[in-house]
DNA sequence: TTGTAAGCGTTATCAT
DNA sequence: ATGATAACGCTTACAA
């Protein structure tokens, strides 16, 4: 049983197709008679247009793809949610495909996203530089989220990690914490190396230089293995995000070490479990949603070719100071 | 820059477009040195073939829908993404909607991704009964996933609900509980209802009638306040799924009674989260990876339309003993 | 083996 | 206001 055409439609109304076309689209006058009598033969067919026709015919598909690192890990859905909130009122679906981090993955997804002729797309990163990107003609069509690289200097929609980690670690400053670790994603993926800029500029206004540096990778697996091979526990763990701040904690609890009587330690991202970790985690709000609400936005007007003129958005992170913080009392060091 | 056309190709390899097809998929044999022509054009072009027109002629798009309730939940992206591994393989693309657990929106959802033609559905329905899908003639190319509806016979993945609940629940009755509260998602339900009947299955060969059944709603939020306000605590509070366990442990965890030395708390699932929860969640394990990766298969077999032998899937859940369950020794009652 | 041409289901242009 | 017709970019009989 196929589905029935505009053809068919056009025939039991016993007008033409283009009739048939104009009173779906509204796209221009038809006798109030005819109306009628097409709408009664698409109501009886159940008729409803072929979108796959119609976007051949006029160049747009109305769809918007969306590349992301991995929809398991639980930051890139709200992204995805928040996105998809937009575009939905705007009347666009999306065709969502996981990167899994892998380059070579992502670049064949952009390869077949635009083979089907995405009429956008939605790039977040894994997190490594993606020269497959550079040289692209059609780069207009694309907004990054969350992550950008170096030579990508428009359309993207990003929030401010340097401050973030900045504000944060002042947070820590003023509660006294003396001696830093910081446990970190990945080398080179840009929101480590943004945070990591953050982390030592706070202390060195503060003239700090009792702190480490280590970049182990955004998972709680991560952040578990590297806390329980810490030799010296400082003042404060500040983690990437907060998987790894999950990790971290449960490691130095099997280690006997109190969070945060003992050592305080901190997240960036604020997921929907942190409140709910226990201890509740200590944090960097993102915003995520609206990271993805924003950015599909802006796709949107973008592929309305608007003259765009805020094609960089960068959106602020906040504090929210929870129970794995404490005022240190005693000198540590 | 408009991406190049078949006939592009065609014209600067001195050949018909016939021929460039024919090369480009292999579909009939090509002479060599022709088909080298047609390949340098295609390279120097960058040319890629336009998928819109391939499906619109073959009537076939390679996209397959997805609609889930709320990819912000932690337990759908993980059906998502077991479908989205199987289906890449074969070549497929999805297309994803939350319907937000909206029967209108899983409706209008479904009318939107059949317009856009695409080749089958993965439908993990918001959990209601959903008429609009009874009196479908293309339910033929829709697998059902997690959960489906009386008048659903055929085409589907889900869990064994009842007897996943039945084990769970013995595995208490084995540790000298004696007393329960199950504390469930929304009341019609599919799997609310199934874990029911397995709870009270359980009970029922157990002989024991001292037990209660709360509808609240598969969230934190829900179990915590229906925990808060709990008259009696039993010696087991059985959750209908992880996210209320999480809220229920909280909550009680507010109230000053230890999980599990006071009272046992089971959840059902075995998110990601759980393992990681304080304590570590005692829970059934269900294989959400495999019910989305399973679903795609018989999906991509539907739409093939092989003989489909077992288009009925019941995947088993395994119980996870962990940190949040103990043995009773005194009676409570 | 290769090319010509029809057709997939729309929309847009052009007459009428 | 309405209808005939071409075109979107591809695949596939059918011819040659």
């Amino acid at each position: 049983m196929k589905a029935p055409t505009m053809k068919q439609v056009a025939q039991m109304a016993g007008v033409s197709s283009s009739t048939v076309s104009r009173v779906i689209n509204h796209s221009a006058p038809v006798n109030e008679d005819l109306q009628k009598k097409v709408m009664k033969a698409v109501e009886a067919l159940g008729y409803s247009p072929d979108q796959i026709a119609r976007s051949l015919r006029k160049g747009k598909t109305n769809v918007v793809g969306v590349i992301i690192p991995n929809i398991t890990n639980p930051f890139f859905p709200v992204i995805v949610k928040g996105a998809e909130d937009y575009l939905r009122k705007q009347n666009y679906l999306i065709m969502l495909g996981n990167s899994d981090f892998d380059l070579k993955m992502e670049k064949k997804l952009f390869n077949t996203l635009k083979a089907k002729n995405v009429d956008g797309l939605l790039f977040v990163g894994s997190g490594g530089r993606t020269p497959f990107i550079d040289n692209l003609e059609n780069r207009k069509k694309i907004v990054f989220v969350d992550r950008i690289y170096e030579n990508i200097e428009k359309n993207y929609v990003i929030v401010d990690n340097i401050k973030g980690m900045n504000d944060l670690v002042n947070y820590l400053l003023d509660l006294n914490h003396k001696s830093f670790v910081m446990i970190n994603g990945k080398k080179r993926t840009y929101t480590a190396e943004k945070r990591r800029e953050g982390f030592e500029l706070a202390l060195k206004n503060a003239n700090i230089s009792q702190y480490e540096i280590i970049y182990s990778g955004y998972s709680y697996e991560k952040g578990y293995e590297t806390a329980l091979s810490l030799k010296e526990i400082p003042d404060a763990v500040v983690c990437g995000d907060d998987m790894i701040a999950f990790g971290v904690i449960d490691a130095l609890k099997k280690r006997g070490i109190n969070v945060p009587e003992d050592v305080s330690v901190t997240g960036f991202d604020d997921l929907t479990f942190s409140s709910k970790f226990s201890p509740p985690l200590t944090t960097m709000h993102q915003p995520i949603y609206e990271l993805g609400f924003e950015a599909a936005k802006l796709l949107v007007k973008i592929i309305n070719d608007k003259q765009i003129k805020k094609n960089k958005i960068i959106l602020p992170t906040t504090l929210v100071p929870r129970k794995t913080t404490a005022l240190r009392l005693k000198k540590t060091s």
